[in-house]
DNA sequence: GTAATACTTGACTATTTTAGTCGGGTATAT
DNA sequence: ATATACCCGACTAAAATAGTCAAGTATTAC
């Protein structure tokens, strides 16, 4: 099981953001820099994250991207639902009333990576932005 | 975040036999046919099941595979393990210095994807393959 | 003793996913 | 005007996944 970049900067540029006056835009070519993100991989992920009303952005010189709301309410689930990420631990279709095996009904383990899903997802429900942030002092 | 089917499988292989008396050999055709799982993909699997001293087997007419403990014993953990399988959130290598944007610090978001790593383990930490088979009566 | 069953092992491959890049825009401040 | 910075779709190299294949060996049943 493994995270994919795109979250993983995503909630790291996110992160980096929430550390600076919010309602100042922020370019993405600073957070490129500090961040060592490449700057055309944010911009797709931005694009992302403006869709899903979690930044907005502002044009023109000195532009950029600003948070649309308080860290505190922006939960990483957004974030990843954003990018269309999402936690899947069962092999079969939710929805479906067959199995991962193509029969008629669900597999042995189905229950189990059920359960992992929800208990990953909560993860993600219960963490903040600003949870982030609580070691304001770090250099980085 | 997704799951492999190699895991997940694996777990659904052995779910199957510990419905099974222990100590009875299991043929992975058997296995094959009621988990609806490729034979040839499942003896890629039991190989390793056994290089980690999950199951031993047992050659020729009547052969197969027994598991080697009591299903309470095995662990998801472990088996994941078996499969060379684990869970990697964070984006730098744990045991270096640097972080994942190359710099001589972590990055800001590494507590974080660390914090989900243990969160993750924990639950195949604290699964055996007994946990699986309370629902006895059911078909599959 | 020979056939059938079933594990053993390493190599190979098609497909999918990931992690980006590229090109050509548009809007805005100075 | 011009530089900055967002906008957007399409493209691509590389890695990972999900298997398959070939060529075995050991054991049991008859
Ligand atoms: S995982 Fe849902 S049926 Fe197997
Ligand atoms: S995830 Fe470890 S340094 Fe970024």
């Amino acid at each position: 099981m493994k995270l994919n970049t795109k979250s993983r900067y995503a909630v790291m540029a996110l992160a980096d953001m929430s550390k600076f006056p919010l309602n100042d835009p922020i370019s993405l070519r600073d957070i490129s820099l500090r961040q060592s993100i490449s700057l055309l991989y944010l911009e797709q992920i931005f694009l992302k994250l403006k869709k899903n009303d979690i930044v907005k952005s502002v044009r023109g010189t000195n532009g950029g991207y600003v948070l649309k709301r308080d860290p505190k309410s922006i939960k990483l689930s957004e974030i990843f639902q954003a990018l269309d990420q999402k936690v899947k631990t069962v092999g079969c279709k939710k929805e479906s009333k067959k199995g991962c095996n193509g029969k008629l009904a669900k597999c042995i383990t189905h229950e189990l990576w059920d359960e992992l899903e929800v208990y990953i997802n909560n993860f993600f429900e219960n963490k903040s932005l600003n949870d982030l942030l609580i070691n304001k002092n770090r250099i980085n």
